[in-house]
DNA sequence: TCAATCTTAGAGGTTACATCA
DNA sequence: CGTGATGTAACCTCTAAGATT
């Protein structure tokens, strides 16, 4: 069962690109709604038809998923020679187009860097094993030769593998092998941490906001020009999501919270005031007979209301006393005109 | 047509490492 | 300089969805 969130307030949304579905399904989705802060309100999908994060990420970038849809294209087997012919007929113009701040203009030709990275690495399909060890920084006398020794993948002849992440990880080692420069990881069993550069998070963070998930083309395109391994970016969009995600979940929190804290105030005072009707009720049997034209003041707020507009008319209603029998006859109240209602 | 199986992507959680106060 | 807190890259496991057999 899934909690879905929809918040009144929208205007404090921090991450625009997370927009949820506006609309729960009604059949069992609950609506609360603080008669005492009319902008305060939360509806509660307690059903499936908000699937949580999927919903979340695939209304962040319709785009994609729609095209992930559209195309319907067979699943590529791991390796298969035809995966990058397939995913190169995307749409170009679903493809990324962005600034790279930090490279040279002459290099940046207008913003379509990476529309012209994914045409590149369309271009260099044959080439994309091979792009991961060749984007690599390593100095000439690295591990690189070696490397690409190892890196046989493709001349593996796309062998059937039981799993395409497998290929990746040995991608990864390899590369792995290859960027180690400080030959500490001889047994590969440590994990190399490296930090990002402050360009390479920027532009992550840019690509993040046009397209919350990559598609296989967006994330090639990405690593070659952050000089980075595919798996790399893969990662860093997952954390991002991840991170996109707890966010949202700590402002949606913070303001149930406020949503709970006000609705308990409202309810304290409504059976405040359910007693004190209850109370009068008992008190004063005979006023049930006065008419209604002077019952106009409500005894617990002392404000003139109209039958319409005052939570306590419903709250008399459910007790069993008719809207027009708020005060006892004790209580002096004038004629009307009536005070007028703030 | 339907079920079993395979493959993939993404979410959620965790770990390990880098950085900073 | 050692240490705990914090941020985050990398990893692992599980699941849903689509494709294939």
């Amino acid at each position: 069962m899934e909690l879905a969130l929809c918040l009144g307030d929208n205007t404090n949304k921090q991450f625009s690109f997370l927009e949820k579905p506006s609309k729960i399904n009604n059949n069992s989705s609950a609506s609360l709604t603080s008669t005492s802060d009319k902008d305060l309100e939360c509806c509660m999908g307690l059903d499936g038809a908000f699937s949580g994060h999927r919903s979340l990420s695939s209304s962040s970038s319709p785009s994609v998923e729609d095209e992930k849809k559209k195309k319907k294209k067979p699943a590529p087997r791991a390796m298969d020679s035809d995966e990058f012919r397939v995913s190169s007929s995307v749409d170009p113009s679903l493809q990324l187009q962005l600034h790279f701040p930090w490279l040279p203009e002459n290099s940046r030709q207008g913003g379509r860097m990476l529309s012209e990275a994914a045409t590149v690495a369309e271009d260099e399909d044959e080439e994309e094993d091979e792009a991961v060890p060749s984007m690599s920084v390593s100095p000439p006398n690295s591990v690189t030769s070696s490397f690409r020794l190892d890196f046989g993948i493709k001349s593996y002849g796309y062998e059937r593998r039981s799993n395409k992440r497998d290929i990746d990880d040995e991608v990864e080692r390899s590369a792995s092998r290859a960027s180690n420069e400080d030959n500490d990881d001889e047994n590969g069993s440590t994990r190399k941490k490296l930090r990002l550069s402050k360009d390479q998070s920027a532009f992550l963070e840019d690509s993040f906001k046009e397209h919350s998930t990559l598609n296989p083309k967006q994330k090639i395109a990405l690593a070659k020009q952050l000089n980075l391994r595919p798996r790399q970016v893969e990662v860093w969009f997952q954390n991002r999501r991840a991170r996109t995600k707890l966010k949202q979940t700590e402002v949606d929190c913070e303001y149930l919270k406020r949503c709970c804290e006000s609705l308990t105030e409202e309810n304290r005072r409504l059976q405040k005031e359910v007693k004190e009707l209850r109370t009068l009720k008992t008190s004063s049997p005979f006023y049930m007979q006065l008419p209604a034209t002077t019952l106009t003041m409500c005894p617990s707020c002392e404000r003139v209301a109209t039958s319409a507009s005052h939570p306590s008319t419903s709250v008399a209603h459910n007790i069993g006393l008719s809207t027009s029998s708020f005060h006892s006859p004790l209580i002096p109240v004038k004629p009307q005109p009536a005070k007028q209602v703030s």
